[in-house]
DNA sequence: AAGTTGATGCAATTGAGTTGCAAAGTTGTT
DNA sequence: AACAACTTTGCAACTCAATTGCATCAACTT
């Protein structure tokens, strides 16, 4: 397990410290995309700052994304293997208004957009808003 | 001209005062959606907690929708005449990573997404983040 | 004119995100 | 082992948008 936190931290060039490797322990259990905050509650002591840097690390490097849900606070998830963050790789995520979870939905990829003429794509950030299964 | 204005606060039932005929005059002059703190900036003395208020007023009555543009402050726009903000009407939003802009893509509808099952959908925002025509 | 309701303006608070800086830890070199 | 050079961490403090409380003001009702 450890060996495998380990391996993700290298395979993205980012060295393993104690609190990188805790981090990124807790993100993998998540089923749904956690906030600072969240995350800060998880752990006996932890300083927010360095929560904070961490998940920007993490999040350049592309071991996680950032879901900005409209909630007011980000959300962050763990990015699939291998994957480059890139437009087409996007998917969609849905934010639950029963339970407020932010949900990846991996299987979905974001539909593609017929821009106007001169426009170029860069990023799509595409947040769904209802209600999820175990909420109904 | 204030006829229009009044015309419009009266179809959404928002009673006409001097501070929102004037917001909703401004608003309707802008090419793109503004935040709060560009509104402000747009009057000579103007309290943010009115225009807070006056904003919020005219999302709830449907006269104007906000963006998260994911920039941190939201964005205005007025709505389309008749528009009911449900999630067949919406439209995708754009914004410029160059000029700072985020523009209404009016003509755009957001491409429906087939959720799983027993998720049901409320609200839909879509933001895409490239260049636009004007900054290439 | 008094009373009720809604709108406005100022002050102050919240809350997330961010920066500065010094201490602690890590790595590489002699 | 000792040193320098660099990175990471932790605390304090700050920024900035959004929001609330409360008192005042305007408009409409009886």
């Amino acid at each position: 397990m450890n060996e495998n936190i380990n391996n993700k931290l290298n395979a993205k060039s980012i060295k393993p410290t104690a609190m990188r490797q805790l981090v990124l322990h807790v993100l993998a259990e998540q089923k749904s995309a956690v906030s600072m905050q969240e995350l800060e509650q998880k752990f006996e002591k932890a300083d927010k700052v360095t929560l904070y840097r961490t998940l920007k690390t993490f999040e350049e490097k592309k071991l996680i994304h950032s879901i900005d849900d409209g909630t007011g606070s980000i959300k962050y998830a763990l990015c699939r293997e291998s994957c480059q963050c890139r437009p087409e790789e996007l998917h969609v995520h849905f934010y639950c208004t029963e339970c407020k979870q932010t949900y990846c939905l991996n299987d979905i990829p974001i539909p593609s957009v017929n821009l106007p003429v001169h426009f170029t794509l860069e990023n799509i950030n595409m947040v769904v808003k209802g209600i999820c299964a175990n909420c109904i």
